[in-house]
DNA sequence: TTTTTAATGATAGTATTACTATTATTTATA
DNA sequence: TATAAATAATAGTAATACTATCATTAAAAA
């Protein structure tokens, strides 16, 4: 409500029964399901081990969400909606599309910064299960009516968002906004692979989020720059 | 056994609890199972719904496999180690590693050839379960445990020759084995994303696999052949 | 301050899921 | 023909994914 940027975001009320930033119970809920989705995995989690965690009862978290798809959906909205925010306030301002690009890489192969505002969620944690758990929240059958709620309009805002800049800084390149999920949805997997299953990444040396960027940033660039370099500038 | 080509491949034993392959039971368990999870989604998916499929009894399928999962697994192996096979007979001929790349983005990108051998699965579903439900295979807080049984060994192999023949086009490239992954990878995802969140790519006029490989296609040569132009032959 | 409303806690209960166990029957093999 | 192996039929258990009810507490309105 206030400008501080504090939480809500765009963030989709179709997405929780009762909202969880209005109470301290909903916080908690929140808070507690990433650290506990985090360290049971997504299959495992249930509402009523979240309860335990938080001495709440299952029916306590049943009045915020309707079942733990929701409840995942919603972090991972907040995760895009605060990538988005983070799009807007430390890239768009840089100087060249290059540096916004490089930018964008960090953003997507690194964890949330530190410095940012009063969040009281545990960073590492909620990188983690974004990178293990994202694609369990569209890759179902339903996804096309739950489409219709709007449940992934962050998603696909930052992706709108990263894809304008890819155009901006290659008006030749045909495939901005694929590219965009491309690099969203890889700088995921390849850090995924790169601790978990090796064999199917180059990397040999590097952190996997390290590792992630600069692959990544590879591809990128050199993509876009042999497309800027065929079809130079008709000015 | 014999050298036809018939089905068990390199499928872990690891996978099953009785090979699915050695009997009629086994095999309708496997046939339906990709018309059932096709059918309902994979979470909604349930033994007792595949037994009453096959007037089996939900026990029955427990003597075969472990669990669902287990289930994709031998599903998801089936499909890359078949995948992996098409590779060594239909790509490795092919005069050039262009048309060799060109044929495996087809191949990833459309479903199962018709012509291929004695198949009892059903092609369609096949395919788009791979490209719904792949992920979920290794995308698990468990994927170190399980990974130490071979059972993402096909997959593996698959990425592995891919990156072979990705290097042999370019052997500059420094991550031919990211880079196959994320093209397998991506070739289902941007399916996914044209058919179901069309948003996510800049597809307008074209079948989800068809643009695919388009898209794909741009990606892998715009790549590797600036890669190439930039570090000329030595020779 | 009292009244009303809204949120929470405590408890119970149901249908489905994810299994395991047992025993009888059929089918294949020795 | 005996023996073993696979399947069918049935039952049962613990956990999951919910829904419902009612008492208690806290917050807001009168």
């Amino acid at each position: 409500m206030a400008t501080s940027f504090h939480v809500s975001f765009n963030v989709s009320d179709k997405l929780y029964l009762r909202d969880p930033e209005s109470s301290e119970l909903g916080r908690k809920i929140v808070q507690n399901a990433i650290n506990l989705i985090h360290s049971l995995g997504y299959e495992h989690f249930t509402f009523k081990k979240l309860a335990a965690e938080i001495h709440t009862t299952e029916a306590g978290i049943y009045r915020y969400f309707e079942n733990k798809h929701r409840l995942l959906l919603y972090i991972l909205n907040w995760y895009w909606s605060y990538l988005d925010w983070l799009v807007v306030f430390q890239v768009n301002n840089l100087p060249s599309y290059e540096e916004q690009l490089k930018k964008i890489l960090e953003l997507l192969t690194h964890r949330l910064p530190d410095d940012s505002g009063n969040i009281a969620f545990n960073k590492k944690n909620l990188n983690e299960i974004v990178i293990r758990e994202s694609n369990k929240a569209y890759l179902i059958k339903e996804v096309s009516e739950i489409n219709k709620e709007q449940v992934f309009k962050p998603y696909k805002e930052l992706c709108a968002k990263i894809a304008a800049i890819i155009h901006a800084y290659c008006p030749n390149y045909p495939y901005p906004r694929s590219l965009s999920s491309t690099i969203i949805e890889e700088a995921h997997h390849q850090q995924f692979f790169a601790r978990k299953l090796p064999n199917l990444t180059d990397n040999e040396t590097l952190d996997a989020d390290a590792y992630a960027y600069e692959y990544l940033h590879h591809l990128l660039f050199g993509l876009l720059d042999s497309v800027k370099a065929k079809a130079p500038k008709k000015s």
